[in-house]
DNA sequence: TTAATATGATACCTAAAGGTTTTATGTGGA
DNA sequence: TCCACATAAAACCTTTAGGTATCATATTAA
């Protein structure tokens, strides 16, 4: 079972489910991050550095800048470990598994 | 935009993962789910509170017992959140992507 | 009716999260 | 070379999270 964690304790703030959906349209250094929020760059940092554990962006340290890109594999973490709740989500089922519930307990 | 982050923040602790796969499996008391951890029942219905909030279980009060069960309702938010990412997991599309880019900056 | 059961509610504690500020360091351009 | 730029790193602060302990309340079974 590959580590879950670091991925869903990134996407729990919204700041940095903010910063993926900015990296998913194009690769961007701190200093860009960070004049979109009203934050300093140390605390998109720190963000940036929680996204990277949890194998949500790639860094590539490139002259003085650090260019971050989203990196696929946490995203797929994630989806894999949702798909096991898929099959929840249909609303036959569901009514099906509340009739048999129900008549099981009367 | 339906809200998000309630459910984020549910799933971004592994206790609180750990009880929406039992609730999958049978619905619950609090009883029953804390005696499973090792941790007081107060600290259990605290979890259980915040994933009521993230819309990922449902309460039933049934005489002095409450029943815990699923609520895909906030799993499937938070899935169709992901689904914006999933272009980026195929690996074919990853290389071209990579390619231009290489390409446009050379 | 009464005791045991199942939970609710509140106060409290400690550590972690999310920020800021300050100081240091490596890189690129004039 | 030398300065401006982009980031690194560390100390510090405040709020929130996760937990415990304690006391109150509503049900159920005897």
């Amino acid at each position: 079972m590959s580590e879950v964690q670091p991925a869903f304790k990134a996407l729990g703030d919204p700041t940095r489910r903010q910063i993926l959906m900015q990296l998913s349209r194009q690769e961007m250094s701190i200093g860009e991050i960070a004049s979109e929020y009203p934050m300093t760059r140390a605390a998109v940092k720190k963000h940036l550095k929680v996204l990277e554990e949890g194998d949500l962006i790639s860094v590539e340290v490139r002259g003085r800048e650090r260019i971050n890109r989203l990196q696929p594999r946490g995203l797929k973490v994630v989806t894999d470990w949702m798909k096991y709740f898929d099959h929840f989500w249909d609303n036959k089922l569901d009514a099906l598994k509340s009739i048999v519930e129900n008549t099981e307990k009367q």
